[in-house]
DNA sequence: TATGAATGAGTCTTCATTCAT
DNA sequence: GATGAATGAAGACTCATTCAT
């Protein structure tokens, strides 16, 4: 019941966008009085709340899907991992914007799906850092960084899809690449003309 | 008049933040009625997008002014660049969500003020690669990945103050040196320890 | 235009009583949508506060209007305005819950027609001292004594009309006569049997 | 049962006021489904009839509490039990707006309580009347004049503690010595000077 | 005895916009 | 250029109450 409530919330979000969405067209939307809302959410906040959670867990679980089964190429599975939650977002815009482009009200509580997805990536940062794939570098700022480009890249390309970008998946790949790369311990070898291959630390 | 009911706006989305922008609230601060704005902006649409290239413009004199009729060192430029960029967007967080975070509707205008700051900044990335100093990169896509990765830092740290990020300071640094040095033909000195390095080169 | 408002609203008022007031039924009773009226009063606390000021005048005129003319006799005066005030009471118990029966939020102003009527009062009973009629009381606090109990008969009349009072009439009589006679400086002369003559101060 | 629910209604009405009573609040105190008050009672209206009656009881053990097997003095005794009265009323604004100033609809039933109430306070007027102590008043106007005028200053107090009264004590003093002196058979002594020396009569 | 789900009407209020003047 | 009055729709949210289970 709750779930039906969700899911429906979402597609209204998906489909109408945040600005345009109130309690009211979620009611008709599944055909229940306002007041019936109300009964499962204390609030159009809570509501948020939840769906917000939800996109978290959504993006967590594309993100590790990716090195589940523990590649023996930790900087591989950073790749792939970051690979996964650009194309997250592009594949669910609404659910990205939900989880990371909404402004919070103040007192909005954490959420704990957040705060599991960012653990996942720092480790898989650490992971590098100690295998010595990467050099030993701030393993928070390091991974904070990387997840700033690679929210810079996802997000605009999600708010401004009409803005004249070049070939999209090289525009990703680079700038997952340049967060990576910069850091490889031994810089990739460098097969013909490839963008990232040529960033050449000592 | 325009400037007066603009300048307004600004102010109520500065202090208030977009989402409690309303039309009947800048009527009432500038004192006149709600009817006198529509004789000067067809719509809400049209003021915000008036609002919007005026943002781009501040930003761009902002980022340009680094390196108005400079030229001796094009990296230090466009490094100090960015940095301005993201200081820009923090110092005036709701001109900056204005200008990128905000979802605009379908048939929304370009912004001739955006095209410039864009091409401004393309152009400080191209003096970089024609006079050496970066390796023969494609300029476009440079540019774009980029923008990307410190749009990125800027929104998130705008939109998650909370967040428990590493010194702010530093995070910024790391993010645009990243993106800087990885291109750089003559790699920057000190190797390891490069992330605290990389920010005082000369 | 605030009057038709006020009017309509009063009617809903004296109508159906406080409770079962609402902004959207005063809208539909002068048929204008529930916007327009926030168009003249601010909030529902507003036009409240305007409809209870309004009472206060009602009332002030009424109580006033009795020695207006500046009667030779301040006592039969002040007999006369408190049966008014009574009479008032009665024939407009939704003006009158208003005053003073409604509880009143927090924040809200004071009533510049309440202070008029107030001082109105205090004067009256001051020029039965001042001129000998009442013993050297204290006119504030004699004010306020008769006021309550005044007030107290009128409020019970109106919130208990089903209470097995004795005659009305008598009763009203009675509590005034009692305020006023116990504090004649020489007492009436006893008529025959009367509840109030016979209070025998020196 | 019954009982844990009207405990609670008080609870609540006695916290937060009468306006912001519901039936869903006072479900949520008990920690029961709003269906369950249902069960035991008819009606919001019912709920409320209810609590209005033992308001009434309370008032009434209070009162008479005050010259329970007494009676050497009958004129102390309903002295005392009007000040009683009062402060009960001071000290428990919502038991005594619930009994004497909520508008109470049509059908509602009369109260067993407020019976006993008037029937014990008109008692105590017939006592000082029939022992001598009262000159020969009509019992039942008296009775009800006097209630009127306490009832008076109590629900002024109540509802107006902003007014700029005088001090309270010798406020309510002066009401309650003017109802009862004005009928003694012996009026008390000192008349000059009366207002202060009647609290202290012998 | 109890509840969980539901409702339908209602609460106050704000909005973007229009238009005759 | 400007306004004052107006609107209709919508906003979030609460209410007393019912009823199948």
């Amino acid at each position: 019941m709750r779930r039906v409530i969700l899911r429906a919330a979402r597609e209204i979000f998906v489909r109408d966008g945040y600005e345009s969405f109130s309690m009211r067209k979620l009611a008709r939307k599944i055909k229940y009085s306002p007041g019936t809302i109300y009964l499962h959410f204390k609030n159009k906040q809570a509501l948020f709340e939840c769906l917000i959670d939800e996109s978290y867990a959504s993006l967590g679980v594309v993100m590790l899907g990716k090195h589940d089964g523990e590649g023996d190429d930790p900087v591989k599975d950073l790749r792939q991992g970051w690979r996964a939650y650009v194309d997250f977002g592009l594949r669910n815009p609404n659910d990205y914007r939900f989880a990371f482009m909404l402004s919070r009200p103040e007192g909005a509580s954490q959420f704990r799906n957040a705060d599991l997805l960012f653990a996942a990536l720092r480790d898989s940062v650490k992971r590098c850092v100690e295998q010595g794939y990467f050099r030993p570098v701030d393993v928070d700022a390091t991974a904070q960084a990387q997840w700033a480009s690679v929210h810079g890249i996802t997000s605009l390309l999600i708010q401004r899809p009409k803005f004249p970008w070049v070939a999209k998946e090289k525009l990703i790949a680079q700038v997952i690449d340049t967060c990576i790369d910069s850091l490889l311990a031994v810089p990739p070898v460098a097969p013909e003309e490839e963008l990232h291959a040529s960033s050449a630390h000592s």
